[in-house]
Formats: C-alpha cells, structure tokens, sequence
DNA sequence: CTAATTTTTTTACGCGCGTAAAACTTTGAT
DNA sequence: ATCAAAGTTTTACGCGCGTAAAAAAATTAG
C-alpha cells in the first residue's frame, strides 16, 4: 500500500479510505488510484486489514445440510447478492448435526462478520448456543424459525403453502391425507400440518395425518420404507397424498414404483402425490412432481437486504417477513 | 494471549507455539495451559495470527457446482478431512462459469492458504489462469484433470468405470448404445466414450454413440429433451442405453416416462437403461438407476492426505490417481 | 553430581494495515 | 476574490500475534 502510494502520489491513509469505500475520496484522486492499480495489481492484506477494522466484510451463510439440493440453491443464491453488495460470504454447512453447527457458529465467531444469514437445524439445534451467537453477531435467521433471536426471520409461508395445495388438491379430486415424518427435524413441518388440518376442517372434511417413524437427514429413505409401511397396513383413506416435503414424496413415489402402484391424475391411476419445496429434482420424478415452490429468488433476495440494511445502521425491530409459494402443476397431482 | 499467559505462568512465546503445534511443547507446559484455558476460554485471533505466519493454516475446496449433490458429497467429505487433519477449510463454488472459477482462484490467493483441493469446470477453465495459480499455491486437483498441473491429480478410473459397467451390460443383454453430451463440460465425458469403445471393441460388437446437444450443466433437462430426439429419430439402435452420467440418466427416464417406454430389465420392458457416478439420486428414480459408483469415501481420502503430505513438506513428482469404481446393480438395467 | 541437551523465558521487533488528530490544500458557493 | 466546507496529507500509534536471539531454567545422559 505504501509503494502503491508514491507510485500514486497519493497518501497511504488515503489509499487505505478509498479501500475502504471507493466513493468516499475526491473523484480525481479515485482516477488516480485507479490508474495506479491498474499497473501494478496491488491486492491489500485481508488479515491485516480486518485485523483493527471494528467492522469486517465478511458475512457468514450457514444452512443445515449442503447436500441437498434446495439448500444449496438458496446458499448460492446468497452468495451472489452478498458478493453485489460489496461483502465477502463465506459458506458453512451444519451436515444435519447440532454438534457440528455450534461449532460452525464457532468458527465464525473468530471471523468477525459483520453479519450471518443463518439457517438452523431446527429442532436439533442448540436454542441456547443460538441465542448466545445472535446476541454478539448481527444474524438473520432464514427458512425456519426459531422464536424470535435474531435481527429478523425471513421464509417461506408454510401456512399458506399448505393451504394452497390442499385447497387445489380438494378441489380436483378427493381430499388429501397428509404424509409426514413422526419427529420432523424442521419446524417448518408442524406449520404445515397445522395448516393442512385448518385447510381440511375449512371445507368440512375430516383431516387424516400418517406420520411415519423416521430420524435424520435421508427424508427420500424415510418416505420410501413409511410409504411401504403405510400401504401395508392400508393407512391412506383417500386417493390424495400431500406429503410435508419433497424428497419425502419422492421416497413416497419410490415405494409407489415398488408396488406396482399408478400415480397420476388420470383415470388409470390408483393415487395421487404432491409435494411441497419444489425441489429442484422434482421435475424429473415418475411422475412428475405436483408441488408447491419457495420462491427461492425473493427469499434469498429479502433476506440478504434485511441483513444488509442492518449492518449498515438501521435499527428495526424483530420482523418476520414469509413469501408466497407458487403452485407447480405436474403429472403426480 | 497475555492475560492466558500470565494466569497460566506461562510465556506469551510459549503459549504462541502451543497454538501452532500443541505436541511441541513439554506436556507439563501443555497441561498448564490447557487447563487456564479451560477456565478462560480466549480464542486467538485468526487475523492476527495469520499476517505473520508463513503459512497459515486455512485449505480451500473449491467445486465447479455445489448444487450438484455428487459436488456437494465429495466437498462435505473433504471438509471432515481437513478439520481432522487440523486445518481450516473453505469451500467455494465456480457455480458452473469460468469466469466465477477464475474469481474464486482470485479470493482465493488473499486468504494465503496452505493448500487448495481444487475440482475444475474442466473444457471451460481458464487453462492459464489454472496453471498460474498452482504455481503460486500447492493445488491438488481433483475429479477432472486438466493437464498435469498441480500437485497431483486424484479422481476416478472413467476407463474402468465404463469398461466395467458395458461389460456388465454386454452379458447381460444386447450391448449397449452410449447416450451423451455432444460437447461435454467435464474431460472425463471423453474419456468414458473412449472406454465404451474400446470394451464395444473388444467384445467385437459395433459401438453406437448418441451424441445429444446442449449446453451447461442442467445436465437432466438435456439428457430429457435429448431423449425425445433420439426416440423420434430413432437413434437409439439396441435395447440398452448406457449414460455417460447419472442425472444426464435421469433426464432420460423422464423422457422415456413421458413417451410411456418401460424401462427394465424384465421381460415386458422395452429397454435397459444405465448412468454412471453413484449419483445420491438415482436409489430414487423409477425403476432405480444401475450405475456405477465412485468410491467417494476413498476419492476424497487420498485426495486430502496427498494434499497435506505436499503441504508439510514431502516433495514428490507429479502423479495421477484414479481409484475404481463400484457396479451398483438395480432394476433399470 | 556434572555436563550436554532440550525447553522455556526474556526481550525486542515487525507484519500491513486502520485510525485519529492536526495541519494543509482544494473545491464550491457567495 | 473570500470564506467555509470538504477532502487530503502528515505524523504517529497500535492491533494481536509470529518470530528471532540470547539468557535462563529444566531435563536427561553419563
């Protein structure tokens, strides 16, 4: 930075403002220092720069497991906007296991962001842990809640999610059961089978919930051994499955296969099958997969700004802010 | 540091070597500090100690595409080897465009790390840009080679997977055409259409390649529409299709379900139809993929121990490990 | 027990930058 | 042209640690 300056033939306190905030310095001294990157490619030191600024650029994003396929596109998506926002995102996963997403909050604790998009476990997670984190970093909570920590929560509206696809799935054929896992890790899945049971007991018929013993992260393994059990011993009372979650359903539509099982909406079929996520994989089951979709974009989009404009200033108080999900008509329902 | 090293009546010298290699200290010392820090809980500061150190401790993972579940399986294994090993990673993703691989080279060299597992895009890289980063940083490449840059290359045998997996369909049925990408992202495509020549060669039956168009990596939605040219036109000339990769498969089981062609190996199926890498989905697809497996477990392990051994100061010539792969044998072939 | 060896302490410097304060210069408005 | 405001330079210090060198202490070998 020192040679950068002379070269420049501007100061290096200037030099390090301008690293700072490029628009903070006089436009003619901006040209200059520019004129002067440009021959010399000087790359300042992030350690010894976030070493004694009270605020770094760096932001965490945490989700509870990378390897599927919805979380991944929703990390990715926050990716780019905290990199357009000027900031430097660092990716974590908590692989399904509380143990490793307290130590994940651990490690970026001594990374000193300036703030954390931060999706838990869920049930699993160490609330108290959590809590102690958002108390000393700027953190926004994202896909599902966890009472009120945080600076702000934003996601999916699992109610009306529910309610929207039950509503179709009432109105096209018989009502739905709904299929669910006994002791969901999300607590995404208790508001939507609460929602499934207020949509059911609007239109006056009787709910009917077949939750399947299961732990863990393998949801496709879970709904396809649950589908199996749950056919055997003629569980499902309609035509109609909506399951809590995608890859449920197409562990679900697996054991279908297995059984020699039609499902579709045509005359031929004995069930129908729907989902809720839209998956990325949804697209590309046997048969394709009814389902209801995040909207993945304005979610991630939300909830990097609501980040944002905290960590620049804004107090506000604790919000949660829930997106509409858009209903996918496929083959399966 | 002070404060641990005047409660702990240890030198602020010591404590720092503990930190950067606990088992050089005498264990008694080790004792002492370890149990001060049991009581006070300090946390040293990355930033600090990593503007002095020559070599810090931090690894990089860098994937062409997180949101691929077969990217994203290899990262989280490598991951649990460098925290076992002790070092710090971070994963980055090229989201699939060079030009992010290339910035991702770039952030990459301020974080100053030990080593990087890097997993190039392949024929997209920016080959220069490639070969002057691992000059600068001890690199290990995996999954696709480009060239012989880097440490060492470590990824799985295509011969063998495709000699293995044609061979098994050679036996077991008509011999199989060969389904794939007309300009394939990744090397090893070329390498898997060599193979299934060569062993069509040798078994003495006529090989018959598909090559379909498209571009970039939502590999199911071309295998899809790619299947439905090949149907229309009449491509396929066996009763056997053999992938150059699992979700290329999977997109082609969607055509076949939407032109309502059995697939199987029973007798009232009209075709077999096979992937290749072990793709987390392709249990679930209907009827379930017959593909053949990389020994992730084995991938990544080689990998990260290859990459420490160079880190800590073995020096060995440039070499290329490929491990085999697994038949994974289900209903679709 | 003494000498040789290993480990620890003391002392001291520097990494590359952020940042504060005061003096100075440029800019824009009157 | 004159003055105030904004931006810049100079000077100086410190962040929290790594690391080197020399002195001192602890351990081991003989």
């Amino acid at each position: 930075m020192e040679e950068l300056a002379s070269v420049s033939g501007i100061s290096r306190p200037t030099i390090s403002k301008y690293f700072n905030e490029p628009g903070s310095v006089r436009p003619s001294t901006r040209a200059k220092i520019e004129a002067a990157l440009e021959l010399h490619d000087y790359r300042p030191n992030i350690y010894a720069m976030n070493q004694n600024r009270k605020l770094t650029k760096n932001v965490g994003v945490v989700v509870p497991l990378l390897s599927d396929p919805y979380f991944a596109e929703i990390a990715r998506n926050l990716e780019q906007h905290c990199i357009a926002a000027g900031y430097r995102p660092t990716l974590f996963s908590s692989h399904g296991d509380p143990a490793l997403e307290v130590e994940v909050l651990d490690t970026l604790r001594s990374l000193k962001p300036a703030g954390v998009l931060l999706a838990p476990l869920g049930r699993a997670s160490d609330r108290a842990a959590l809590e102690k984190f958002c108390d000393d970093v700027p953190t926004l909570i994202f896909d599902s809640s966890v009472d009120e920590i945080g600076l702000a929560f934003v996601g999916s509206d699992n109610f009306q999610f529910t309610a929207h696809i039950t509503d179709y799935l009432c109105r096209t054929s018989e009502p739905p059961c709904f299929f669910e896992m006994k002791t969901p890790a999300n607590p995404n899945a208790h508001r939507r089978r609460q929602s499934y049971l207020d949509a059911m007991e609007s239109f006056g018929y009787t709910p009917d919930v077949v939750s399947i013993a299961g732990e863990g992260w393998g949801f496709e393994e879970i709904g396809r051994l649950g589908g199996h059990e749950a056919f055997e011993n003629g569980r499902f009372s309609t035509n109609s499955i909506l399951c809590s979650n995608d890859r449920l359903a197409i562990g679900l539509l697996t054991a279908c296969y297995e059984r020699g099982i039609r499902v579709g909406r045509t005359e031929d079929c004995r069930i129908r099958v729907a989902g809720q996520d839209g998956h990325p994989h949804s697209r590309y089951t046997c048969p394709p997969l009814t389902t209801i979709s995040h909207n993945y974009e304005a979610v991630s989009q939300t909830a990097a700004d609501a980040l944002f404009t905290a960590i620049e200033g804004q107090v506000s108080p604790w919000k949660s802010t829930r997106l509409e999900g858009k209903l996918i008509l496929r083959d399966s329902a």
